[in-house]
DNA sequence: GTAAACCTTGCACCCTAGTACAAGGTCAAG
DNA sequence: CTTGACCTTGTACTAGGGTGCAAGGTTTAC
């Protein structure tokens, strides 16, 4: 199979095939006589699983470090749990972050609701927002 | 007040605020014959201002927006009010994805209490992860 | 006079997961 | 023969919020 037979197959970009490849997710595939990849079918289900583990919330790094384990001949099923269980913790982590954020903006929105426009000092480049606690709270996009 | 004494007041980094300065969140300040920066007494709530929207979860993309209002003489209330019912929606939204991946997590997890790792075939790199349904599943640190 | 501590500018780099583009090679159809 | 669709490589770019470094100028303390 030719790169874009399966990237189509596996539903992304060509260009996203040869970045997996860059970054070790996908051994360096046999070459045609012209130079075209050229990919056996168990290139699939590797795709599929670096899907899998994305959706799982692991990054590429870490799914990387799976492949390198199957690839050495070592069950990952530990690594994998420990990964998981890491992650686990990050997303409660990051839940109550968002959580309390959450909070955060609520009351702002709420307050601002009894202000007026013109109590704005100049100091206070808006005084809904200068109140505000400088907790080191993370961009939702973080 | 010259730019580290304006850091040590604001507790950030001489550095950040050039950088604060080149992304059109601080003004320029005057210079002092050598060329050194002077700053006067209003660049500090101006600095705490821009904490404070951080910790509102606001990108200095928006801060700037809020700033340059008021720059322009125009009260910001409403634009700022927009803002946060904007960052509100994203965080909910946010969470919302983290909920289901921590859910799906945990469903990970304790389904791999059950598994053996001599059950791993090879097209299978890992059996834990191998069943996730492909979410598009962001990384918790996004 | 000299060393430390400050200031200036500009540029590169960190992270993640790609996407876009340029310049060229290859292959099949008409 | 040419057009279009595919492939190759390498490079730069995106967002976000800075940090680090190099090479130089200035000021302060001793």
């Amino acid at each position: 199979m030719r790169i874009g037979e399966v990237a189509a197959a596996a539903g992304v970009d060509p260009q996203t095939i040869r970045f997996y490849e860059r970054r070790g997710l996908l051994p360096p595939p046999q070459r045609d006589p012209n130079g075209y990849r050229a990919y056996e079918d168990p290139i699939l289900p590797r795709l599929q699983f670096i899907r899998s583990g994305q959706g799982a919330g692991l990054t590429l790094v870490e799914i990387a470090t799976i492949l390198d384990m199957r690839g050495d001949g070592v069950m990952p099923c530990l690594h994998v749990r420990d990964l998981l269980s890491t992650k686990l913790r990050d997303v409660r982590a990051r839940r109550a972050e968002l959580a309390a954020l959450e909070a955060e903006l609520e009351a702002l929105i709420n307050r601002s609701d009894g202000l007026n426009p013109v109590d704005c000092t100049d100091t206070d480049v808006c005084h809904i927002i200068s109140q505000t606690p400088v907790t080191k709270a993370p961009n939702p996009s973080d």
